[in-house]
DNA sequence: ACGCTTTGAAGAGCACACGG
DNA sequence: CCGTGTGCTCTTCAAAGCGT
């Protein structure tokens, strides 16, 4: 790291922070405390306005009225910006599409001339491939409307699309979290209409608004058996081959193996069940599913259905 | 190779907080 | 009030990095 940008750390932690010693910011900026000492008498011959307290509980504090002029990224940091907000793009966070390039523009105009053709050089040949992304768009408002209730903690209002009875219905919903999974974005919270816990895919929620009414879910978990998302256990006699195939998998995070060898023993702690079942009916010689028997039955049934339907 | 700048380690001195 | 611990300030010395 350079000084001018150990320099500007320095400002912009004890802006954050209000109060830090010597020691806390030489590990922020892993240099030496006698390098953040060097470095604060810089500041101060900048004029930049530090407080420092001696003894016991002391340490640095910068003026509260200290204007930062404008943000000041390295060209790295820009890469880091542009590589989050490529894949921000591709995950579809909603209404991105419109703000992205501005965005872009912002970041990358941080830099100079020639760091900007640099950079621009190699974006050409950096993308991000997400695959499965649900929904080809989502109504303006939902996204905002959704943040501004986390800020304000107050309930929202929302006209659901329901596919399979081809149905709107309203209901009152009080949001606990905004999440992307699977290919697209989720609300998770309390409906108020079926009293438990529920998931929204946020492209069908057609309208929405916010309400008065303070959210009284955000801080306490709410449980329930019909949300999409819990963990199940499942046990597995898999080969070799295909393990290592799949193990780096997103299902399969949470795996243990408990017999290693060619025929291999495991349990997977996973959230993603059609993934389970599109591999266990993908791969019949290479993995048997031994439990849980509830699960097995699923899969007989699906089997069953799919040799009458072909047969 | 040389000079300059930056950095780090160590130690001494001073100021302050806190408990006995 | 005094001893102890913590933290800022300052000095000295050595080493590494960088440009010429």
């Amino acid at each position: 790291m350079k000084k001018t940008e150990r320099l500007n750390g320095i400002i912009y932690a004890l802006k954050e922070k209000g109060k830090l010693n010597c020691k806390e910011l030489s590990e922020l900026l892993e240099v030496s405390e006698r390098t953040i000492y060097r470095d604060i008498d810089a500041l101060c011959q900048l004029k930049v306005p530090l407080i420092s307290y001696e003894g016991k509980n002391g340490g640095y504090e910068i003026d509260k009225s200290y204007f930062i002029p404008s943000i000041q990224l390295t060209e790295q940091e820009v890469i880091m910006l542009l590589m989050v907000l490529n894949v921000g793009r591709e995950m579809k966070i909603p209404n991105m599409g419109s703000e992205y390039q501005l965005l872009r523009s912002k970041i990358i105009n941080v830099l100079g001339e020639a760091d900007r053709t640099k950079v621009n050089q190699l974006f050409k040949h950096v993308s991000f491939h997400v695959d499965r992304v649900l929904p080809k768009d989502y109504s303006d408002k939902v996204l905002p409307t959704i943040l501004e209730s986390f800020m304000e903690g107050k309930n929202i209002y929302i006209t659901y699309y329901a596919p399979v009875n081809e149905e709107m219905t309203e209901r009152k919903v009080s949001p606990t979290k905004l999440f992307y999974s699977d290919g697209g974005w989720y609300l998770s919270g309390f409906c108020h209409k079926r009293s438990e816990k529920r998931t929204f895919r946020l492209d069908r929620i057609d309208k929405i608004e916010l309400m008065d009414e303070l959210n009284t879910y955000l801080e306490k978990p709410i449980q329930s058996a019909s949300d999409k998302f819990t963990f199940k256990e499942y046990h597995f006699e898999i080969s070799k081959p295909l393990y290592r195939l799949i193990k780096e998998n997103f299902y399969m995070e949470n795996c243990t193996v408990l017999i290693d060898g060619e025929k291999m023993n495991i349990k997977v702690l996973s959230k993603y069940e059609e993934d389970i079942t599109n591999l266990i009916l993908s791969n019949p010689y290479d993995i048997k599913l031994l439990g849980p028997e509830a699960y097995k039955e699923h899969i007989r049934a699906l089997i069953r259905e799919l040799c009458n339907r072909y047969i």
